[in-house]
DNA sequence: AGTCGATGCAACTCAACGGTTGCACACCCG
DNA sequence: CGGGTGTGCAACCGTTGAGTTGCATCGACT
């Protein structure tokens, strides 16, 4: 699938080294093992992770030669950049209307039991 | 602080059944044992995500009567969203520019000291 | 008043995760 | 050709985090 679910992605995002290697990968294409020289964890530590972020689309990567290089695709964060801002802004609707609801007590307030426990 | 660290965001949003209860919680706002109702974890449990998804700004709560009622925080998202938008523009417009470079060996390659740089 | 339900705090279990080391193998350069 | 470098796989370890149970408390509704 092209769009792993929304908290895989966010997980996959969820950890500081993962943002510094994306960072990285964002400025400059790169081998694991350079990864491995400019930041403060193994080689195999940085294989992880870029297996974590190919696995969400979030790196794609590249033989060249015995190197593998790996490159940030910064697509697929627009793609959940998108997601999050439909999300959040239905969350802002549902409770405007319910705000409004609350203030104007004589649109649709039927069925509603004074002092009585409506659900179980 | 009101903006958290991306990769404490992401983290806050990288697990499913946080996602649940933002979802529960945009849909209509309630209360943890109300949640625990319709989840299937303890009530306890609920307590402690919602401690995390508080912490992150994702989620507001509100003393009503002796519960307290908890709502998600649209607004919020929006912010990840956007910032999670800017970040994955600039990976592709440094991708794009070195493919530029790759192509055009003599579109001034040499001295690059472009002011106002500022990466993460 | 009495009870039922909601909350808060604490201790504990268990699995996942980040990270390391070790090793074997493939490939490029000198 | 040989050493050095890059990579992949596997075992291992410490910590974190999700989830549970138990207990004590406080407030609301009958």
């Amino acid at each position: 699938m092209t769009a792993p679910a929304l908290p895989v992605m966010c997980a996959a995002l969820g950890d500081a080294t993962r943002w510094e290697i994306l960072t990285r990968l964002g400025e400059e294409p790169m081998s694991a093992s350079a990864l491995a020289r400019v930041l403060p964890v193994s080689r195999q530590a940085i294989g992880k992770h870029l297996e974590v972020l190919r696995a969400v689309g979030l790196v794609e990567s590249e033989q060249r030669g015995r190197e593998v290089v790996h490159l940030a695709v910064g697509a697929r964060l627009g793609v959940l950049a998108r997601e999050l801002d439909r999300i959040g802004r239905s969350w802002e609707t549902r409770l405007l209307r319910i705000k409004e609801l609350a203030e104007r007590p004589d649109s649709g307030a039927a069925g509603e039991g004074t002092g009585g426990r409506s659900h179980d």
